[in-house]
RNA sequence: GCCCAGGUGGCGGAAUGGUUUACGCGAGUGACUUAAAAUCACUUGAGAGAAAUCUCAUGCGGGUUCGACUCCCGCCCUGGGCACCA
């Protein structure tokens, strides 16, 4: 029989599968669906990551094995192609970006076909495309059109070397990422869209959901809710009040003092009235500069200025407070304003900096901390008793905060307050290659939608598209475009420049693969109905705050307006898990910069698609961070060498008398693969199709075919061309990846006889076999019978008791009689 | 500072209350070969011993248990996330 040529053998297969359609998804079928969704790459002119190949055919064996299984499986892929290295690398090359685009789609395409993998490639789809986008223009629309989606000016990232507007993700420890240069707050208009409307709702569903634990822990602190209350704060002399937001109210009898965020608008409003107002405009100008930098640094000194002539009313305490502004609140977390008291760290250091006046209320649980509290030598701020607070007095904390909130409910001065860190998604980029936003401005009439009819808005092919001095979006350059008539009043009008972020195309993705063809719609209703919600969805950790959480909350605002079926639910995905990032060898992220990267076509042109694919299946622990072993690849190839030779030759027809050991290991195998399939214990799924290889070797003179049959199938999830290829060598029939799923025997997996643990006091002292289901009685006496545990129970010994765990263990626990 | 994950041979790792070190890599010895590669067989945690065998070892220190890599308490270290969030 020929060598095994995996180069030969796999292009051949390859051909047969994607030719005959074999991963093709039903519209319309008899069998269960099983969506099965991988995040769609972005084509960077790099190619394929050996980490995209990891997570990839992590999900394509489960896709395989789920279609084994009977079910009518959707593992859809596409580009989401927008976004700026495309453009900076267009801008280098001198290339339009969407030639660019074409090449290293090809190129991603090409490698994906040569890793065999079964996605259904009639449903690819690109972000790219005008008739996808047209779509996400199209949902832009309706959360302008449903008050999602407004302008604002906000502080952006500015780069004053490249002239151009940065995404946080493009800013690297305050620097610009591609010239160094340090990066400014510059305001500007942005288009923004209320993500924080659906804050509640998207912590609140995710009890609903199969999510990783950590994934749905990162989810709710990065929206951060806080349950506490809102405080009114009358001001003297002026007829207005400050609010404030607090988590911990049962502190309010000790607060002296209130702080505003420097932006706050108190200070514009009511400027005349601060007799220092100089001083705190310069103030806020400085912490303007300063905020990002301070930010790392944590133990700086803090500072503040008082608003002179203003005070407060503690509406607690009826006491006058004096009124600061300083660096360290936050404009736009809560009210922007805090009040501040001797029970908070920062509150502390200010006002012992400025001998602002300080009182405690709640008395530490450490007696040792009650006297350094109360003399103000040291901050208390966890939860205690109450104190100097009123009728709330000898309270707990926990206690005293509903009681004190609805005290001051009853004044009017205060009310329940939930609030949460998310802020609203800053939507606009000043780019060429992104999505047009597709509304139009009209002196007259103001923001106006695009008409839908005149969707999708496409993005002008023109040579200049590089970034402008100025900050605007190049698009603003083409008076052509940018001129155009208000669709409400027909007057001259100005379209929108800015382009959509990476985000917006792949936000729904999802959908579209349900139906990618459809004109009319994102996607067709009943499809929806049929595909959606998404069964089981893999990515990168490094997307559950953004990509993740933006999809949730486009897909619920969709649902919400009608434009999905209620009937899939609120949420897309029903499962979501996370796979470990591929290091270089030695641990080190893999960089061009350190050429360490490894470029998955070497492996593949060297040792076949199946090597590298039951390699980055074996290397450890699919969720784990893993560092790149070339060496370790010749493992996989010497297994699949294995497989190959033993099948050659065992396949001539050999049939003798069942071995029931290798019977036990078929069975034993089947599940383990099955299970660990299912729980993404790829490696020790791959290392027991090692173990009942080798098994299968050993045992070469008493294989049958139904054995090596059984051995295929299991392994053509992870290496499907060398299981296609032997089904075929064989002589079954039909293509293996179209074969049922083996089912094991559960009567086989039990063995006859088992080795059992004797242990005394808790120590192995010997090994014995027994029959399979022995009894304790049985098991002690034979164990009692052993020459080696009688020398190690002494004479003098008694055995006191005795632990028994069937087919596993015994351990006899003595005690000295003569003591 | 807070939250999450992890720490086991020379290396990637296996074992989630019951044989620590499966499987693979690397290394070593032997067979085949003129030779090398490939392949096959055997060995491979440390220490002691001629051997049978024994002792010790899962980041550190305690605890629970007949028995702990696994559970509990307190630390240390590594990686990831958040970070002046009131």
């Amino acid at each position: 029989m020929a060598k095994y040529n995996p180069k030969k053998i796999e292009a051949k297969w390859q051909e047969k599968w994607y030719d005959s359609n074999v991963f093709k998804a039903q519209n319309r079928s008899k069998k269960k669906k099983f969506y099965l969704l991988v995040e769609f790459p972005y084509p960077s002119g790099d190619g394929l990551h050996v980490g995209h190949c990891r997570s990839y055919t992590a999900i394509d064996v489960i896709a395989r094995k789920k279609r084994m299984e009977g079910f009518n499986v959707l593992f859809p892929i596409g580009w989401d192609a927008f976004g700026l290295p495309t453009e900076n690398y267009a801008i280098k090359k001198g290339a339009h970006p969407s030639v660019v685009t074409k090449n290293n789609t090809d190129n991603f395409r090409r490698q994906m076909k040569e890793l065999g993998f079964s996605f259904d490639w009639s449903r690819e789809i690109n972000t790219t495309d005008p008739k996808y986008y047209k779509w996400t223009q199209w949902i832009f629309l309706q959360l302008f059109k449903n008050g999602l989606a407004y302008k604002d000016k906000i502080a952006i990232n500015w780069c004053p070397t490249c002239k151009i507007g940065l995404a946080n993700e493009e800013v690297i420890s305050g620097k610009c990422e591609r010239c160094g240069t340090k990066v400014e707050k510059k305001e500007k208009e942005q288009w923004m869209i209320k993500i924080t409307k659906y804050a509640d709702r998207l912590i609140k569903d995710l009890d609903n959901v199969n999510f990783l634990e950590k994934i749905k822990i990162q989810q709710k602190d990065w929206i951060g809710e806080s349950r506490g209350a809102l405080i009114k704060f009358s001001i003297g002399g002026i007829d207005d009040n400050i609010e404030v937001f607090t988590t911990r109210i049962d502190t309010i009898f000790s607060g002296t003092f209130l702080i505003l965020s420097p932006g706050h608008s108190f200070i514009d409003k009511y400027g005349s009235k601060i007799e220092n107002i100089d001083e705190v405009l310069k103030y806020r100008e400085d912490s303007k500069i300063a905020t990002d930098i301070n930010r790392t640094n944590i133990d700086k000194d803090v500072t503040g200025v008082q608003l002179k002539r203003i005070t407060a009313r503690n509406p607690a305490t009826n006491e006058e407070m004096p009124v600061w502004i300083a660096d360290f609140v936050l404009e736009q977390y809560g009210t922007g304003a805090i009040f501040a008291d001797a029970h908070d760290k920062r509150d502390f250091k200010m006002a012992k900096k400025y001998s602002i006046p300080l009182r405690t209320s709640i008395k530490p649980d450490d007696e040792l901390l009650v006297q350094k509290t109360k003399n103000l030598e040291e901050c208390f701020d966890g939860e205690g008793i109450l104190y100097n607070s009123m009728q709330f007095d000898g309270m707990k904390s926990a206690v005293a905060r509903p009681l004190i909130v609805a005290w001051l409910a009853s004044k009017s001065s205060a009310q329940q307050k939930i609030s949460y860190k998310l802020r609203d998604w800053v939507f606009s980029r000043q780019h060429y290659w992104g999505e047009p936003i597709p509304l139009i401005f009209c002196a007259q009439c103001g923001w106006q939608p695009v008409p839908e009819k005149d969707l999708p808005l496409e993005l002008p092919k023109v040579k200049k598209y590089k970034p402008t001095e100025t900050g605007e979006s190049p698009l603003s350059a083409i008076k052509k475009w940018v001129n155009v008539k208000c669709p409400k009043c027909k007057s001259p009008a100005k379209r929108e420049t800015d382009t959509m972020p990476n985000w917006a195309g792949s936000n729904w993705y999802y959908l579209r693969y349900c139906d990618p063809k459809n004109n009319r719609k994102l996607a067709d209703a009943k499809l929806l109905k049929y595909w959606m919600p998404v069964d089981w969805y893999n990515g990168g950790m490094e997307h559950t705050t953004l990509h993740l959480l933006y999809s949730r909350f486009i897909f619920k605002f969709l649902w919400d307006i009608g434009a999905v079926p209620k009937s899939i639910g609120s949420e897309p995905y029903k499962k979501r898990t996370s796979h470990g990032m591929v290091l270089g060898e030695k641990g080190i992220k893999m960089s061009k910069s350190k050429g360490n990267v490894i470029n998955p076509d070497t492996i593949v042109k060297q040792y076949g698609a199946d090597t590298l694919r039951i390699y980055e299946m074996f290397m450890g622990p699919f969720d784990q961070m893993i560092p790149w072993d070339t060496k370790g690849v010749v493992g996989a190839r010497r297994f699949l060498e294995k497989i190959w030779k033993l099948c050659s030759s065992s396949l001539r027809g050999a049939t003798a008398t069942k071995q029931s050991n290798l019977e036990i290991s078929i069975n034993k195998t089947i599940k383990k693969v099955g299970e660990d399939i299912e729980e993404m214990k790829f490696n020790t799924a791959v290392s027991s199709l090692m173990i009942l290889t080798n098994e299968f070797i050993k045992n070469k003179d008493f294989l049958t075919k139904d054995d090596v049959k059984i051995l295929l199938l299991i392994l053509s999830p992870f290496a499907p061309h060398l299981a296609e290829e032997l089904w075929r060598l064989a002589g079954f029939k039909g293509l293996c990846c179209e074969q049922k799923w083996p089912k094991y025997n559960v009567k086989l997996i039990e063995e006859e006889k088992v080795l059992l643990i004797v242990q005394v006091n808790g120590k192995v002292r010997d090994k014995i076999e027994v029959d399979f289901g022995i009894d304790q009685k049985q098991t002690e006496n034979l164990a009692l019978s052993s020459n080696k545990i009688k020398n190690w129970i002494a004479d003098a010994e008694e055995v006191e008791k005795v632990v028994f765990v069937q087919n596993k263990l015994i351990n006899l626990v003595t005690i000295d009689k003569t003591k």
